[in-house]
DNA sequence: CGTATTTGACCAGCGC
DNA sequence: GCGCTGGTCAAATACG
C-alpha cells in the first residue's frame, strides 16, 4: 500500500526515500569517506504504514531533525573542501604576485597585518574565483599613522555586474564618507564608517574588481566595539523581492577571523578552525537564502504542505 | 527639517 | 622638495 504521506525530504542526494516513514533517524549512517549516507533497513510496523500515529509524527519530526543534522555534517565536509581550495588559491595568488614584475606601483605602508579573506558567492552558479592581486595589495596599504594592529578583513562578493551600487549588507549600519577613483582600478572605491554604534572605529572600503566587475571587494578595518546585530539588518529596499536585489546579505561573525592569525604575513584566505563555525553559519544562511529565493523550492514546499494538509487526509490524523 | 549621500578640497605618506 | 596617490573632511545636495 502506498503511503499518503508526503516526502518532505529535501532530496539532497543523501538517499532516496521510497517510503520515508521507515526512514527513521537511526537507520542511516554517514560515511565520511564517500560523503554519503548509507541506509540501514529496519523493520516497519504495519500500522505505521497505513495510519500515521503520534509516534509516527514524532518519528517524522526526529527524522527531519536528523536530516538537518546530516546537512550540517555535509556542510562541514563542504567547508573542508572549500578551505582546501582557498588554500590552494592563496598559494597561487602568492606565486603570481611574486612573479609579477610589472607591479612596481609604489606601496604605502605595506606591513604585517592581520588578514582574513572571505569569498562570498552570491546567486551565481559560477564558482567564485579570487579577485586580482590588486585588491589584496591595496588591502595591505595601511592608512594609520602608528603601527598598531588594525584588524583587516577582506570579503569578496559576487554580485550582478549591472548593479553599480557598492552596498554590502552585512548587518551593520554604515555611513559613507567618501568615494575615490584609485589609480589601478577605474571602478570607484567607497569609504564607509560604522554608524551602528557611536564611536565604533570600524571602517570599510568597497570597490569592484577591475577585471571582473561582478566581484566586489569589501575591506574591513578595525573591530566593532559593540554587539553584532542579531540579524543582518534589512533596510526596506533589502526586503524587496530578492530577484532583483543583488546586494549581498552576509554576516561577519566576530570570531577568529578578526582576532587570530596575528602573525600572518600574507593575505589569508584560508580560514582557521576558529573561523569554521562562522563560515558554516554563513554558508547555512546562504543556502537557506538561496532555497527560499528559489521559486521551484517554494512551489515544491507549498505543494508538499498543501498535500500534507489535504483535508481528505487530515481525517486520518 | 533631519538625515544620508555626494563630491571637491585638503592632508599625509611615499618614491624619485 | 616635488609630485602622485590614497584617505578623510566638510559643505552642498538629495531624499524621505
Amino acid at each position: 500500500m502506498e503511503s499518503n504521506w508526503v516526502n518532505t525530504s529535501l532530496g539532497l542526494n543523501i538517499n532516496t526515500f521510497t517510503n520515508h516513514i521507515d526512514a527513521t533517524p537511526k537507520n542511516e549512517r554517514f560515511d565520511p569517506e564517500t560523503s554519503r549516507f548509507e541506509r540501514i533497513q529496519l523493520p516497519i510496523k504495519e500500522e505505521e504504514q497505513t495510519m500515521p500515529s503520534t509516534g509516527v509524527l514524532i518519528r517524522e519530526l526526529s527524522r527531519i531533525s536528523s536530516e538537518n543534522k546530516k546537512l550540517t555534517e555535509m556542510l562541514s565536509v563542504l567547508c573542508e573542501n572549500y578551505n582546501a581550495l582557498q588554500n590552494h588559491l592563496a598559494d597561487l595568488m602568492t606565486t603570481n604576485k611574486n612573479s609579477d614584475t610589472s607591479m612596481t606601483a609604489r606601496k604605502r605602508k605595506a606591513e604585517s597585518e592581520d588578514y582574513s579573506n572571505i569569498i562570498i558567492n552570491n546567486n551565481s552558479n559560477r564558482p567564485t574565483e579570487s579577485s586580482s592581486s590588486d585588491e589584496l595589495e591595496s588591502a595591505t596599504k595601511k592608512s594609520d599613522k602608528d603601527n598598531t594592529k588594525t584588524k583587516i578583513s577582506n570579503v569578496y562578493l559576487r554580485t550582478d555586474p549591472s548593479d553599480t551600487t557598492l552596498v554590502v549588507k552585512d548587518g551593520y549600519q554604515w555611513r559613507k564618507y567618501g568615494q575615490k577613483v584609485t589609480r589601478d582600478n577605474p571602478c570607484p572605491r567607497a569609504y564607509f564608517k560604522c554608524s551602528f554604534a557611536p564611536g565604533c572605529p570600524v571602517k570599510k572600503k568597497v570597490q569592484r574588481n577591475a577585471e571582473d566587475p561582478s566581484i566586489v571587494v569589501a575591506t574591513y578595518e578595525g573591530e566593532h566595539n559593540h554587539m553584532q546585530p542579531a540579524q543582518p539588518e534589512m533596510s526596506p529596499p533589502a526586503k524587496a523581492p530578492a530577484s532583483h536585489n543583488s546586494a549581498i546579505t552576509l554576516e561577519l561573525i566576530k570570531t577568529g577571523e578578526m582576532q587570530e592569525n596575528s602573525n600572518a604575513k600574507k593575505p589569508r584566505i584560508q580560514e582557521t578552525d576558529d573561523q569554521a563555525p562562522a563560515i558554516q553559519q554563513l554558508l547555512v544562511q546562504q543556502m537557506a537564502s538561496s532555497l527560499t529565493k528559489d521559486p521551484n523550492f517554494t512551489a515544491a514546499l507549498a505543494a508538499a504542505i498543501s498535500g500534507r494538509y489535504n483535508p481528505t487526509r487530515m481525517q486520518n490524523w
